[in-house]
DNA sequence: AGTTGTCGTTGCAGCATGTGCAACACCCAT
DNA sequence: ATGGGTGTTGCACATGCTGCAACGACAACT
């Protein structure tokens, strides 16, 4: 790895937390303030960073239309929303759609109840991995050394009393999701809320993204959520089929 | 600027025309291979770049949840306060900042007149969200149905003669806004009192909050505000630009 | 099977490149 | 004026980046 291009990255997520000055920078990635400076206007010049009226940086506008293109580059979601907006309006709950990267799960759509999605709502966030229907089973997918490895190396927080404790019982779960094809979280993040999901398929069968219906207790109770479980299911195998049907990567 | 960084950061756009393999990376930047895997590697471990398939690299996910944090973590208010001081100081009217909340409107900031006749408002306090400038454009804004909706859901007071009267005029009130881009209120909430305004625009186009310059009769007249507009208007957009951290406005 | 091509990966020697220092320029408060 | 706080510049040094060439893995042909 390289060193220079290492420190000049780190500034990123740094400055995501808030604009900073170049003091700040060059404190908090422990070089010179002249070092700092010129990896400011390296990541200045590509537009990665901005610099606001009072000489503070922040991060720039190309940064946000490189993510865009990252995203609309998964072309799950496209194919996915309008039946995750379908399914919305059926149940009236929040959807989500999630992808698994590099030993996280990443939302990357969601319809809240009843709204339109806006750009920049909450997606984007990673998940609460040992927890989360979706990450379940995007993970449960993962080829069964890789899976281990996984499992790991994950902390296994509690935040409630029915979250995931270690390692032991995550791989347990998965197991169980697996076998069934889909997944709940119940009261395992929040002690409130549920949610029952299920993957989506490409056409070799494994897993490219996961979908839920998230419901507060005050609103379903988990068993009548989990009556929305064949809908749920019904809808994320309507996206495979869709998927892998018109998805051809070709150029092989 | 830094050689090295600066490679590194040409790889990204690259990416987002499509996955890449690493002899395509090398060649398009003009390194040797070696050199290219090891800035790929650097972006890797940053989590900017993913290999699919163990195989071809393409932009990562993590760049979204980089771009959702900074636009969580921004703060038009702040940015926004510096350009209406000034403002202020060029014209000596009231400047309004709102934004748009629950089927409400807002003020969130405001600098006040030099001249003794002052208006009546406070910050956090809804404004009159059928006559008001601001709220005029915020509404202009949302999506087709939902403006709809909340036209639909509002009351009509009649504070004065020029108010608007209903929901049908409403409507087509701000269809005329949403095409021209700006806004006034010529003394429907105060008999006396005009507005102009203009919205503050994010990276997606879509505008995160509204500003205006409201006078009252008897310092201007309702034409002499009016002259005001372009002022305004610029300032708006510096203010946009400023909050999208771009340096070219995008297409409106 | 053997062979050839392609592609990712590695260790290394040389030197381009990034680094930190110190001095400078600037702005604002005192 | 004076001082402390910024951001900025030029420069000598050596760090860490570069390109080379060789290796291993894999697949496709003959």
């Amino acid at each position: 790895m390289s060193q220079t291009v290492d420190r000049a990255l780190s500034i990123l997520p740094l400055l995501a937390q808030g604009p900073a000055d170049l003091g700040q920078v060059a404190e908090r990635l422990g070089v010179h303030k002249s070092t700092a400076l010129r990896l400011l206007r390296t990541l200045h010049e590509h537009g990665l960073v901005f610099r606001q009226g009072d000489q503070r940086y922040r991060l720039g506008a190309r940064l946000f239309a490189l993510a865009q293109e990252a995203v609309e580059n998964l072309d799950v979601r496209e194919i996915a929303h309008p039946h995750l907006v379908e399914l919305n309006e059926q149940c009236g709950h929040t959807v989500h759609l999630a992808v698994y990267e590099e030993n996280e799960v990443l939302y990357i759509d969601k319809v809240e109840s009843r709204y339109p999605v806006r750009m920049y709502s909450r997606i984007g966030k990673p998940v609460a991995i040992t927890v989360a229907a979706v990450a379940k089973l995007l993970l449960a997918d993962l080829p069964e050394p890789e899976r281990r490895v996984v499992a790991d190396k994950l902390d296994y927080p509690m935040y409630t009393s029915r979250s995931t404790p270690n390692a032991v019982a995550f791989l347990r779960e998965l197991a169980v999701v697996r076998e069934q094809g889909w997944a709940t979280d119940l009261g395992g993040h929040e002690e409130s809320i549920n949610c029952v999901g299920a993957p989506i398929r490409g056409a070799d069968g494994r897993a490219v993204a996961a979908m839920s219906v998230s419901a507060p207790n005050v609103v379903v109770t988990r068993e009548e959520l989990l009556t929305l479980l064949p809908l749920v299911r019904r809808t994320a195998d309507t996206i495979s089929r869709e998927y892998s049907g018109t998805t051809r990567p070709k150029k092989a």
